[in-house]
DNA sequence: GATTATCTACTCGGATAGATTATGTCCGAGTAACTGTGG
DNA sequence: CCACAGTTACTCGGACATAATCTATCCGAGTAGATAATC
């Protein structure tokens, strides 16, 4: 049970990304400088949301990434499964059945009770991060943070945003 | 977001522990052979949820394991927990601090809404393995499974269960 | 001076090493039961 | 026949290899813009 380290980074650079005009785009690069991380890093992370349609990257001479779609629909739910994979956490390997007695295949027609408790669980947790939307914590951070880290952000995102693409 | 095999082994291990009587105990081997995974791997396991309380072991011949206290006291929390660590899954890097810009700290003295947002979702995951006790786990499996199924595992347990302890 | 072909520089994309974690295995410490001996 | 000491075999516990995954990096494909030659 523990996230990789891009998701935090995915989760930010989509956050960035929603303030943004229509069009406009934003190389790997600057968000690397912006949060200290690696580019090359960056970059497989947003190679991975570009495939899972959450963004569009524009290639060449003043290129970068953008928003697939409106930041109220892209939520957080979106961004984890992208970067850590559809697959639920707890994969039932139905070691029930690993025993060296062998039943008939039709005693276990009825699926683990193990499995469905975890995966209800889990359906619980992405139900939750799917109440989220990009939008909504870009719309709390603007409310809620320090004035100077709000107008930090805005300052970043002038001085790199491209037009157009 | 994945959790280890070892969660789904140690379940079922808690599980066929709750169907024994007061003071009984089972090997580890004898479960490791019911389930079909490797005993050293397995024991790995067991030594840590006895190491979190939720298990007792009682070493020499007709040694074993046993629950440390009544399955309706022990959830599935409990044991993820133990077997994963309590650690949040998402483990916010403060990366919005990354920058080449260095802002006063006052600044990120409100936490960050995405690790807020990411531990609010992974309380829900908690709450929903918390409503779960092994014992609920047991009875809806006596209840609803295959009575062959049923059958294999009480037959199991009264063929290797050591009395006392 | 306008147009066009070329060239350059900058962007993303995929394939490739290194580090960390999870998985799987082995041997040692400790204890209860068994065995043989003595009373 | 009973008690007791020694031995044995079985259990868990911790330290040690192996495999998979996450992290980090480098080089190549492609494109917009700049440049310079030409009409």
């Amino acid at each position: 049970m523990k996230l990789g380290e891009g998701v935090e980074a995915a989760i930010h650079c989509t956050m960035v990304l929603a303030t943004l005009g229509p069009g406009e785009t934003l190389p790997a690069a600057a968000m690397a400088e912006a949060y200290g991380i690696s580019p090359s890093y960056l970059l497989k992370h947003l190679k991975t949301l570009v495939a899972e349609g959450l963004l569009e990257s524009v290639p060449g001479p003043n290129g970068g990434y953008r928003l697939a779609r409106a930041s109220d629909r892209i939520t957080l739910l979106d961004v984890v499964l992208a970067v850590e994979g559809r697959a639920p956490a707890f994969r039932c390997m139905e070691i029930r059945q690993g025993g060296p007695v062998k039943l008939p295949k039709a005693v276990y027609a009825k699926p683990c009770g193990v499995n469905a408790a975890m995966l209800k669980a889990e359906r619980a947790y992405r139900a939750a991060l799917a109440e989220t939307s990009i939008a909504d914590i870009v719309a709390d951070f603007n409310a809620e943070a320090d004035p100077r880290a709000v107008e930090a952000v805005c300052a970043f995102a002038e001085r790199y945003r491209r037009p157009q693409g």
